[in-house]
DNA sequence: ACACACATGTAATTGGTTACATGATTTC
DNA sequence: GAAATCATGTAACCAATTACATGTGTGT
């Protein structure tokens, strides 16, 4: 069974803003949606044909924008009625691939300090990403508390506030457990077969 | 750039536990990194091959099995060093993408009631995850409590744990949240549009 | 004039799931 | 003897990134 999540990604941006091309659709997704959905334009170029196609959007223009070059879609009823149909049905996670986590849980057979290194890496990503998102909250609330969207990007937002200040918090005190784990060993990390690494 | 992660998971877990096969190899990752990490057996067995072809592993046997049609494999000394390697780099993580967070976001086009059932659905996943991998700690801290990869095995279950009780926490006032915003809507949940989709 | 952002698209490649196909061994 | 689990593999298909290719409009 397929899924083709792309097209639905489409389907809610343009349902929320309609009157854009397939380079703004990016943008808005990378914006709204960016910290937990990314789509590239090998995707999003296609699945315009496609939906345009099915009749589920349909080229537009707003008059706005004076490019030439520029096709604006906008989402159709039936686009519409898809979108809501998709969101009917219950979600299914993809089985989820996290690299951090699996150096993680290898860091047994890595050299001292990767893993701490591996850690911080993280910590930096996350309170980047943090930061942004929590600028980005009170101008949403001001530019668009009116919209009977906001309190579902509110939801979504806090989830992810929620998410990474706990990823936080465990690295913290994961630094330490860490530090205590490898002051302990006095002896350079076994490799299991003998033979160190260059 | 490539990275062919498949590879690193078999060397990884080889690493930990030597002789085991294909079919062995993917029970074991469901076992103890299943919560964020799955492989099928359409990548498992052929990157055994190339595993193998270049050295990195090797089949062995244990005796421990009496099964004819069946292949150990363990890590070489060779496997040992790329795999040191390979979690030297820094980790890159994979745009993720998140179902049940796009159809939270895309809710004001749900029907009501459809995000709260997603929000109900995520919670049970996560009790069932939650009460699995609790279950889990204490069986594996009495049986493997001096293996020297005991204390990032922890780390990783502590921040799945971590997260997992954030969310859930999110959950609960999510579904509060929802249950206001959807009793104030008195009017059915406007289409962007003006036109209602069937 | 130059750089940058806007804009659209395709081709090659990789990565991955799923379904199919087959069969041995163990347990009930 | 049937069912479940162990066991290995391949082929078809799908999803997605990345790199490539090209060109326009805007601001400095």
């Amino acid at each position: 069974m397929q899924r083709n999540q792309t097209n639905y990604v489409i389907l809610g941006i343009l349902a929320i803003h309609p009157h854009q091309s397939g380079y703004e659709i990016r943008k808005t997704i990378q914006q709204s949606v960016g910290f937990f959905w990314g789509e590239s334009y090998g995707q999003i170029y296609p699945a315009l044909k496609r939906l345009a196609a099915e009749g589920l959007i349909v080229p537009s223009s707003s008059g706005a924008s004076s490019r030439a070059n520029r096709q604006e879609y906008s989402i159709t009823p039936a686009g519409h009625a898809r979108l809501q149909q998709w969101l009917a049905v219950p979600y299914r996670d993809d089985p989820p691939r996290d690299e951090f986590l699996l150096k993680l849980f290898f860091g047994r057979d890595a050299a001292p300090g990767i893993t701490a290194a591996h850690i911080r890496q993280m910590q930096e990503k996350l309170r980047r990403l943090l930061a942004t998102l929590q600028e980005l909250e009170p101008l949403a609330r001001a530019h668009n508390s009116k919209n009977p969207g906001f309190p579902f990007w509110m939801l979504t937002l806090s989830f992810g506030l929620a998410q990474m200040r706990s990823a936080l918090e465990w690295s913290e005190s994961a630094l330490a457990e860490l530090s205590a784990v490898e002051a302990n060993v006095t002896a350079a990390p076994q490799p299991a077969d003998g033979i160190p690494a260059a």
